[in-house]
DNA sequence: TTGGAAAGTCAACAAGACTGACATAAAATC
DNA sequence: GATTTTATGTCAGTCTTGTTGACTTTCCAA
């Protein structure tokens, strides 16, 4: 409206080709965010569904079948037959719940944590590098702008991560 | 170790924990970035494959189907089955090259460029709220995150888009 | 002018998402 | 105690989107 720190100069971030190119930022990052373990994957016979869940399994040690659903947002059958190959090839733990015997808590086995380490080993190599290049004031930036573009369940599901053990 | 702008302070942003929480931002934050999108495409019976094809066409109008392959870092054949349903839709218009015939150059159709509209407003939208929020310099940082964070080839392309017309 | 390279197309297959239906066991409720 | 709800697992079938392999048309250079 007026000048200054808040007039019309600072809303040129909000321009359309401002947001067009940080959409097409978000597309290409996402494809060097995932290029490296994609890599290693391939040596295991695995996908991006097996990395989602070894990852959340390991922050998130003796988590529900249910609460791991929610978080990645894929269908129970989906997500089963991921879960399935990690338990036969003895990657995933899945122990029945003491208090509801309904449950089936998850932790990731030794080998497990092995592939788990490798895999974000890679990916936070990157995200350091990008980290380190950009500076602390940029990624500051970088994380509030997208808890911003979350939708309110992730957001939910993003900060109580390590909050609700 | 020691106060200061540049002491030990300021690699908090490295560590590990910072990192994994990065890690799980673009995760959570890519699904809401796609989510609107997504909703809309499932109208037209077309995928998120459809919906890159328009964009980058939109954005490049004339490109070639080998410059769009670099692009969107597919194999020829899975980007040609979706150019296939889109041009027998009426939404891409392939037209055979001057100079060299064995290229196609393509365009959006007037159809096409109203689908575009469509799914770019919906997360256009989404991107202006997030930034609205996190503020003009948030918004620098996370596009210096994004940006450190691509392969070369991609920042070559994402730097190269509306330069080479 | 001919043989290779490049651009694009068609066909068949695989991964991984989805829906829907159904099974089992345990907890919760009436 | 009987019924309903919840948590999980499974089978079957579909869809999107990625893959490789084989093929045509066109260009270019030896």
């Amino acid at each position: 409206m007026s000048d200054g720190a808040h007039g019309g100069e600072s809303l040129l971030f909000l321009t359309d080709e401002q947001l067009r190119k940080g959409i097409e930022a978000m597309f290409f990052a996402y494809r060097g965010f995932t290029a490296d373990p994609d890599r290693i994957l391939e040596n295991y016979a695995y996908g991006r569904a097996h990395h989602r869940a070894v990852h959340f399994i390991n922050r998130n040690p003796g988590t529900t079948v249910n609460n791991l659903l929610s978080i990645l947002g894929v269908t129970k059958q989906s997500l089963n037959r991921v879960l399935r190959t990690l338990i036969g090839d003895g990657l995933v733990e899945s122990r029945v719940g003491q208090r509801d015997k309904r449950e089936r808590h998850l932790y990731l086995t030794p080998s497990g944590q092995a592939l788990e380490r490798e895999l974000s080993d890679a990916q936070r190599d990157r995200m350091r590098d990008a980290y380190r290049r950009a500076g602390p004031e940029a990624v500051a930036g970088f994380r509030q702008v997208l808890e911003a573009m979350m939708d309110p369940d992730m957001r939910r599901h993003f900060n109580s991560i390590k909050d609700t053990p």
